[in-house]
DNA sequence: GACCGGAAGT
DNA sequence: AACTTCCGGT
């Protein structure tokens, strides 16, 4: 089936192009969940706006086309990426095909993170990557009657996102993310607290509203959300009941080892790596 | 709520 | 070993 764009994918491609906030995934510490309806007929919507009064020009529709293909193809490069950066994180393959139980629940997690649903994750637990994918919309609706249909097109851009990648794998996108990813792309490889708040650093874009340099050089940086910070640190290591308390705890084992401390001058929620010469030489 | 480290568990 | 969990105290 050819890749089509969901209401969400095409809301997202707007904010795109009026240079706002460019990222869907992350977009979770202000305003209520962009909680998109699910849109089974997209491909209608797209061409509708503007075009009701007079009949547009045979080359006002082929520039209006290729515009729209440009969208097309920018939307679909930020969902592969967004995609790849969840599954960096969790440490899951693109493909629901290929999830076991604990992938599923994982990417749950994140969904329920994402859209900021409650806790609908229990209602799906013991499937497999492929139950989920043979179930149809109905019986998403019948585990949550409310937010089924959220994760089914959820799910949906996965799927989408996993059989792009299948047809052109070579593409890869050669660009700054290779350091990244030849830091997390072995999978289950345990990573450390340490290198994982620096990911984030890494990603100001994505991440700066919950963590950011306050001096990148001598390494200082603060924590702006803890909670969500904790959150994220517990998708990453699948622990569900992560919160500040331990990850400030985790933080503190790091001070005798001489990875972590506090500046000079203590402040709330600001640390500091004790050697941050070796990563400060490359840009974001 | 952040911060701190001891102690025990995984 | 590298956390995670819990906690009593600042």
């Amino acid at each position: 089936t050819p890749f089509l764009l969901s209401q969400e994918q095409w809301n997202f491609g707007c904010n795109l192009m009026s240079t706002e906030e460019n990222s869907w995934v992350l977009k979770t510490t202000e305003a209520p969940a962009p909680v998109p309806p699910p849109c089974r007929s997209p491909e209608q919507r797209l061409f509708t706006p503007n075009e009701a009064q007079h009949p547009p020009s045979e080359m006002e529709v082929q520039v209006e086309e290729r515009c729209l293909e440009q969208v097309q193809t920018m939307v679909v490069g930020e969902v592969l990426k967004d995609v790849d950066t969840a599954c960096k994180l969790l440490n899951i393959e693109p493909d629901p095909l290929g999830w076991n139980c604990v992938h599923v629940q994982k990417w749950l997690l994140w969904t329920e993170h994402l859209y900021r649903l409650p806790q609908v994750s229990v209602m799906f637990q013991e499937l497999s990557g492929r139950d989920l994918c043979s179930m149809t919309e109905a019986d998403f609706r019948q585990r949550s009657s409310q937010f089924g249909d959220i994760l089914f097109a959820h799910l949906d851009i996965w799927r989408s996102a996993a059989a792009m990648k299948e047809r052109c794998p070579p593409e890869d996108t050669a660009d700054e993310d290779s350091w990244s990813d030849v830091m997390c792309n072995f999978p289950n490889q345990p990573i450390h607290l340490w290198q994982f708040l620096q990911e984030l650093l890494l990603k100001p874009r994505n991440y700066s509203r919950c963590i950011r340099w306050l001096n990148k050089e001598k390494g200082i940086f603060k924590i702006e959300d803890s909670a969500h910070v904790a959150r994220l640190w517990g998708i990453r290591k699948n622990r569900p009941a992560m919160n500040y308390d331990k990850l400030s705890r985790s933080i503190r084992q790091y001070y005798k080892k001489g990875i972590i401390r506090k500046p000079e001058v203590s402040r709330r929620l600001v640390y500091q790596f004790v050697n941050p010469v070796e990563w400060s030489a490359r840009g974001e």
